[in-house]
DNA sequence: TACCAGGTCCTCG
DNA sequence: CGAGGACATGGT
């Protein structure tokens, strides 16, 4: 029986070995802002229909903190209805907007200056905000490290042996963090790159074990082979 | 046709 | 708490 090797550290140099920088976000100069917006509508939806969205609500001069706080519900949701559960995210983008309006005096720097901890639970205390995109917009937006778990994370992190898929949310950042540097440039890279093996190679149904830089690493490789 | 893509909330036991 | 349903577009 071979050792498996649950070193975390191995699995991101392996990848970015593989892969290069992803340099994820920011993604057009739109900013902090862009991020967070990015952040909620990509919930569960491709990025596809998400720059489809960006792209209207620019056009429609829906572009900031201000503009989002006070649109017409209707109009908010024809521009974003690409990126699903429209109706939900217009409620979502309106919430987030208000806070930092009505909370913050309209500067996201103050946001974004509380401590990791107070920040997370700010913006966990959103409704339509959950840990996924707290994460996502602390790391990449506010540029603080708190590890951002998916679904593709969970997948490989699973298939290679790290611990059980069925384990929460908590559970598995707990692990990342915890075998990780807290290092925000190293957390928002090893999530970009977890998400393009996660969506190339380890894929849901017939990951491309054949292709995959982790075999040497891989519980599910190794006991398949 | 069916399934999936960078989740979250609500309800119920 | 943890499981299960609702939300509800666009691409293959």
């Amino acid at each position: 029986m071979t050792i498996i090797s649950n070193n975390i550290i191995n699995i991101y140099y392996i990848l970015l070995d593989n892969y290069g920088n992803q340099n994820w976000w920011p993604v057009t100069g739109g900013g902090k802002f862009e991020i967070i917006v990015g952040a909620i509508l990509c919930q569960n939806v491709s990025w596809k229909n998400v720059q489809t969205s960006l792209e209207l609500l620019k056009i429609n001069n829906l572009w900031d903190y201000r503009a989002i706080y006070q649109s017409n519900f209707e109009h908010l949701s024809e521009c974003i209805k690409s990126s699903r559960y429209f109706n939900q995210k217009v409620q979502t983008l309106k919430n987030f907007m208000a806070l930092v309006i009505e909370d913050f005096n309209g500067q996201e720097e103050k946001l974004f200056s509380l401590t990791l901890r107070d920040l997370r639970n700010t913006l966990l205390s959103i409704n339509g905000i959950g840990p996924e995109t707290a994460d996502d917009i602390i790391v990449y937006a506010a540029l603080k490290p708190s590890f951002i778990i998916d679904q593709y994370t969970k997948r490989i992190a699973s298939r290679v042996g790290i611990t059980p898929l069925n384990n929460s949310y908590s559970e598995f950042q707990t692990i990342f963090e915890k075998k990780l540097p807290k290092d925000q440039k190293l957390y928002g890279e090893f999530h970009a790159l977890l998400d393009k093996h996660g969506s190339n190679i380890c894929t849901k149904k017939n990951p491309l074990c054949e292709k995959c830089c982790l075999q040497n690493i891989c519980k599910h490789y190794l006991v398949n082979k």
